[in-house]
Parts: structure tokens; sequence; C-alpha cells
DNA sequence: GATGAATGAGCATTCATTCAT
DNA sequence: AATGAATGAATGCTCATTCAT
């Protein structure tokens, strides 16, 4: 046992229980359909308990944004078979995860996406999305040096700029909903693209 | 004369101004902060006469729709240089145009991205958001082909696939707000994939 | 006919059956107990309808001072019979509207303590409120000048503190609740400190 | 060592210490915003904690009423230079005491009209508010009788009513808020109605 | 004694919608 | 065609109070 299993907090419990059922109204019925008591009723507790959690709606919203962005990261597709390469595996576990994220969890999907259209508005929500987002970049432009070093890649790639074609394809495919076989094809037309020959 | 020009029905502007100032107000505030009274007082209208022309505030979002879409049909970057290619031109017209809807109308963006998540909610948008967006992916693809068919573009691409990349990667890229310089490294790349050698 | 008497706007007709609904709500239970929810069930409309009329509490609680203004200028005391001095007449018709006030309007009474009260705290309400005991002071001041003048009151008086000496006891009276018979002491001992010798 | 001043029980002083932050508390807001909550911050214990000492919010402003009794009992004004006259000194010392509390101590006015009003409505408070009244009613009466017998007073008042002039114009200045040099005038004119010739 | 957690009841305010005029 | 007035049903949030620990 460590200390990240053992005994939960129950109070970080009902957070996370009021967290997740805001998660799921938002899921359903995006930041329009939030209201405070559903959440409240959906975590079987007051609408007062909620607020002493939680002191209002926005804070409330702010720890939404706080678990999608863990759920990022502890949620992946299956790793792919193992091609020799380390750039190419990152790749094909990027595959993955689009795939997973598109068909095995779409609410991650369109609260992802509900947040971004908020952080425009929201600073406090723009704090939290955007270094998401800035490392998911990152990470890809890394692999693609990684890419072109190993030779895997094609030499000629704008690293920065690659990073973004593929950040905006991912972002794009799962806003569309563009699922499978489709998803397919654009994985094999973005891998011609990055490798050599 | 012709259909387009003469007389608007006074009505008919009434109703074109209450659309534009409930597309400013989703612009502004999302459909979260869309409310009937503001839209009524920004067409300085009173609330009942918003009422008397669109019934409810789903058909006040429907009008939203359809302008929308005539906005996209209606609006575009500037013409690029002729290349002598008619798939190149195209191409280079559709990032003129990503470019411009980017830097100059960006509220055009924020509403579609709006439109497109509350489309998985509600039918009746998504019967005017889904043509459009299938309009757009089916030109790609007719370009596509037209570029494989000059000579122009790879041989080995996968119209379909390579039509989905290029919707993902535009509506990515507007989602994310990618713009100057990184935009124009994104359509270097893009170019380099669909081009000959 | 005359304009003050015909046809009362059925608009103002409400505000004013609001505004008199909140007075008898606070005459009641005070600021502490005053709940916009009670006040537009006393007046028989709808909670909405209130916020129609008045934007906010504070605004309704606005309406209520303007009311007690009012209330304190049109209404007073029997005439006291005529004692041939210009400046006792005044004094005996201030006495008989304190009497008045006390046996016969005590919630004017207790509402104006309470708005004195608020007025410490609320700008509004003392702009409303300070306006009112000055204009009060002011006359006492002026019908002791007047007094002394027609020989009547004490020349050695000092028209200002002799003005806030009464303001004060008749303030205090009413505060106090001093009623009959204690309040006819009051007034011959009052009378006895101002007539000469 | 006497009862007053040996060890304060802890308790008593947890009592007291919640009793001075409600009686701070209603200065500053009033009764309409008095909130357990903020008292019990203010007091530095949980709000539970409060509870435990005073079962109720009513309890608790019976505390701040007896505290405010007491204080009326324990706080003076500077004592005046004697005049040879004890009613003359006493009264003296009452105008001293008006002008402290108008002066230093606008707190305890405005707590103690705070709690007149609510004696109006709650007998628990009148219970309190009403002998500390009488009381100060009574000890006037009695200098005013003393100060006839003395021969410095005017033979022709009557004590009862002078009484209630002097508490009633007190009362009223405390209310009405004059400070000086009004106060002075106010005095002066009290005296010269009081004094003999 | 003291407190963190919890809640029922309620609060001012809002909102899309209706309707008589 | 247009509007002032009106409303039922919420909405986010608050508050005094309770209770297990």
């Amino acid at each position: 046992m460590n200390a990240q299993t053992e005994k939960p907090n129950p109070s970080d419990e009902r957070r996370r229980s009021l967290v997740c059922a805001a998660f799921e109204a938002i899921a359903a019925d995006g930041f329009e359909g939030l209201r405070t008591r559903s959440v409240a009723a959906r975590a079987e507790v007051n609408i007062a308990t909620l607020h002493y959690y939680f002191p209002t709606k926005e804070a409330l919203i702010g720890g939404v944004a706080q678990y999608l962005a863990a759920q990022f990261v502890a949620l992946h597709g299956p790793p792919p078979v193992p091609s020799g390469s380390v750039a190419l595996d990152r790749l094909h576990q990027e595959f993955s995860d689009v795939q997973f994220y598109c068909e095995q969890q779409s609410d991650l999907v369109v609260v992802m996406l509900e947040l971004q259209l908020r952080a425009r508005r929201d600073e406090a929500i723009a704090a939290i999305i955007d270094p998401l987002m800035g490392h998911w970049r990152g990470g890809l432009e890394q692999m693609i040096r990684a890419g072109i070093e190993e030779g895997v890649f094609r030499a000629d790639l704008d690293p920065p700029a690659a990073a973004s074609v593929l950040t905006a394809t991912f972002s794009g495919a799962l806003t569309l909903g563009i699922s499978e076989p489709g998803l397919e094809g654009v994985f094999v037309e973005l891998e011609r693209w990055l490798l050599r020959q």
C-alpha cells in the first residue's frame, strides 16, 4: 500500500463525486444545461452540501476542468505493437488514444470542447486548459524531433509546424466525431506524410 | 433588378436584425449566456416583438444557424495568386479562408463551435450544421480527386481520407486558435504532404 | 376634476400598492423580516411582477422611504384651537401631530425609526430621510424666531438650539413611545420653557 | 480578591467574546445584517461552538442586550466640575454622558436603537431594555425632585413630566446624532428651562 | 468543549413565454 | 405589427441549526 491508494479522505471522496456528477451533467447537456441542483441530486447530497465544498458554480466548474486534465493523463488507448522506433511507437500510441477517446470516452471529448470554448471567456478555466493543450503539443513536437533523429520521419519536417498539424488534426477529428473506418484512413495519411519516403 | 437586391421585406429586415443580435450575443457569451431579453434590447425591440418573429428561443437559435451557414458561403479570404492548377488554387483559397476566419471572423468560428456542440443534442441544429460540414468535406474531396487527376497531387492519396485530414486540421486550427505565423507553417506542411514529390 | 385626482395610472397604482405592502411589512417585522415574496403576496401579485416594478429590494425600500416622506407631509393631527399667535398655533399643531403619530400612526413612527437607522448605512435612504428631518427642524426654527418676534416666546432663546431641543424631544418621545397622559405633561413643560415669563 | 476580579471562567470569557463580536456586527450592519457565521468567525470559533454557548440566534441577541445594559452602567463621560449642588452635578454628569456616548460610543447608541426597535416585537429583549430605560428615567426624576428641594431647579416643575422631557431629548439627540457644537446649545437651553429664574 | 460536515427551508433575482391592447 | 405588463418555474446561493465524532 502506498499513499495514493490507501484511505481516500471521505471529504475528498465527496468532492470527487460532486465533480464527477458535474462532469456527467456537462457531457449530457453542456454548460448551458448545468444546474447545481441537478449535480447535487446526482451526487445524492443536499444543494447546501454542494456549496459547502464548492462555494460557487464557478469553483465547481474549475474542479471539473482539473478532473478532466487528470483524466487525459490517466486514460489511454491500448498500447500499439512495438515497431522498433520510439517515435513511431509514440505516434501509434497517439493514434490509439485518439481512437479510444473518440469511441470510448466521448464524454471526455465533449467536456473538453465545452471547456475550450469557456476558456475564451474565463481565465480560471484557461489557466487549467491551456497548459494541458500546451503539454500535448510539446510532447508531439518532441516526438517529431526524435523521429527525425532516428531517421524514421522525414528530415525536412518543421517540428513546431508538424506538431501543430497533428494537434489540429487530432482535435478536429475529435470535434467532428470522425470515427471508424474514417479514422483509420486519417491515420494512414498522417503516417504517410510523416514517414521518410 | 434581381431577387437578391430588390426591396428587403421590412419584416425580413427585423428578423435579420434579431438574428444578428443573437449571433453577436452567442459570440460574446456562448449559449450559456444567451438571453432573449438582451437580444431584443440589442435589436432595439420589445421582448414580445422578438417572440412575435421567433416563437421560441430554439427558433431564434435555428435562425442563427442558418445565418451562420449563409455567412460561410458568402465570406471568403482574398483569392490566391493563380498557380495554373485548379486544384492548387482551390487549396490556396481554402488556406486563405481559414486564415481569414481565424483572424478577421473569430465570431464566426466561436459560434460555429457552439453550434457544433449544440448539434449533438439538438436535431434541428444538426439538420443545418451537418449538411454544411458535409458540403465542405465534399468540396475538399472533389478538389483532391481533381488534383490527382491533374498530376499535381500525389497519386497514392486516398481522397476521402485526405479530405477528412483537411477538414479535421482546418477545424482543429480554428478551434485551437492557431494564428500567424503558426498557421503558415501548418499550410506549408499540408501542401508538402499533398503535392507530388 | 384636477390633475391630482383624475385617472391614477394603473401602473402607478400597482407601484403604490407594492410600496404600501412593503411599508406594512416593515412596520410589522422591521427590515430584518422584510421578504420580497411576502410583499408581493400582500399586494396580490407574482414575485416577478414586484421585480418588474422594483428591480431590486433596495429600490423597493427607496420607494418606501419616499412614501414615508409623503405621508409625513400629508398626515397631521387635528388643528388646535386658535390662540391668536401664529407661532403658538404652529407649536400646538406640532404637539397635535406628535400625539397623532404616536397614537394613530405608530406604523409611521416605527418605519421612520427603521429608515433612520438604515440611513446610516445606505446613502440612497439618507438622501431621502435627511432632507425630511432637515425640513422639519428648519420649520421649527422659523417658528421659534417668529414666536420671539411676536413677543410670545422668551427673547433669550437661541433659535437653532431650541429647534434642536424640540426635534430631539419629539423624536425621542416617538421613539420611547411616551403616550398619554405622559405626553401632555411633556408638552406643558416644553411650552413653559418656551413661553415668556 | 473579590468576585469581580478573580479568575474569569474561560467559558464566560468565550461567551463574552462571542457577545462582543455580535455587538460589533450589529453596530456595523444592524440586525438585518447579523449572521451567526460572521460572529463566530469574528470570535475565531467554529459556528457549532457558537451554538454550544448560545443555542439560538435569539439567545445570542439576548446576550448582546445584557452586555449593552452593563455597558451603559459601566461607561460614563468625564465627571463635571462640582457646582455645589448635587442635582446640578448629576445633570451635568448626564450631559457629559450623552456627549460621551454620542462622540465616543456611537456603536452603543446604534445597538441601543436597534434593540429598542426590536423590543417592540420581542418580549425577551423588552424585558432587558425596558427596565434599563425605566431606571434611567427614575434616576432623572429623582434628580429633579432633589433639585427642586435644593431650590436649584424651578419649583413649578412636574418631576415625572420633566424626567420624560429629559429622557426624550437625550434619546432624540442620540438618535438624530446631534453633535458638537449643537449639543452644547441643547444643554444650555435645557439648563435654562430647569433652573430657577 | 469543540468542530467538520451536513441540511431543510428559504432568499432575492432571473428567464422564456404569454396576453390584452 | 408591436408592446407594456404579467407570471410560473427555476436558479445560484445563504442561513440557522444539528449531529457524529
